[in-house]
DNA sequence: TATTGTTATACTCTATAACTATA
DNA sequence: TATAGTTATAGAGTATAACAATA
């Protein structure tokens, strides 16, 4: 059995891309037609970030500031997400999840989470093991990694 | 150490994402502004599938007919692929990668995969092994999911 | 009649440019 | 002068509808 580096990276060029379909799948029976794959991303993120201003979300998602500007409008429009203007620094706007948004995100998440689940439930304890195990290692080596991200 | 199937699918639910992440912005920082993310794949498919209709592309994207063959006019434009006439079937048109959409298509992935390995030469070797088998693990046992894929 | 693909048209998403307001 | 965001406008990308050609 070959394990040298570059037989691990061909390996998760052919698993990762392949999960990552199965994972948007799932997501995206939960959360379309109400939103954009764009949009849903701009869910996790403000679900991740507290008090979130619309550079950062524009930063993350790749995009412009009146991209992310009018990618809000629909949020808020939709009722997911509120736009309130920073308490001390008037230019910026805090971006925030509505009750509805982060259910909405939890739910998806949780329809992914149930798929995978139990396919994995077919794996022995010892390959659970090293799976798991893995998943941490792969998430720690590449955590830090910065993305050369558009827009340019 | 918790290997539950959901703490295992939690895992995979953080890690997939961020490495899908790295992997794309990688196959970009080579293929852009040549290339959209939906031309790319439309070359990785050519690649694997000798001989593909544009039906087996449109479904393979998640694209109606029509905005597939608007992207193949740019994949042929670009002298990335070919569109030909089925030698017997007349309503078909057979796709295929000219050379330089190959080469294309080769120099992306190698790029991603230099990135990746020259991380992961970072782990033991039995960290790999282990990641090495975790990975074929998960190709076996996702690779017969179907996506209820768009479009509507 | 069903299948394969193209053309015509409209809508969504995103970017660039120009602008307002605040620090 | 620099930063945060919006408005206006134009260009990609995608869908639906209508069509042509072939099986």
């Amino acid at each position: 059995m070959d394990s040298s580096p570059e037989s691990c990276a061909c390996e998760i060029l052919d698993t990762v891309p392949l999960l990552m379909r199965i994972i948007r799948s799932k997501v995206r029976s939960q959360t379309t037609p109400e939103l954009s794959v764009p949009q849903f991303r701009a869910l996790a993120f403000l679900g991740r970030n507290e008090e979130a201003m619309l550079t950062d979300l524009a930063a993350f998602l790749g995009l412009t500031l009146p991209s992310a500007s009018k990618l809000i409008d629909g949020l808020v429009a939709a009722g997911m997400a509120t736009r309130e203007p920073h308490r001390t620094d008037r230019r910026r706007v805090v971006l925030a999840l509505t009750r509805q948004g982060r259910r909405k995100y939890e739910v998806a998440v949780k329809c992914a989470g149930d798929f995978l689940a139990k396919r994995l439930a077919r794996l022995s304890k010892s390959e659970r093991v090293s799976l798991y195990d893995s998943m941490k290692v792969l998430h720690e080596l590449f955590s830090d990694t910065s993305l050369g991200d558009r827009p340019q």
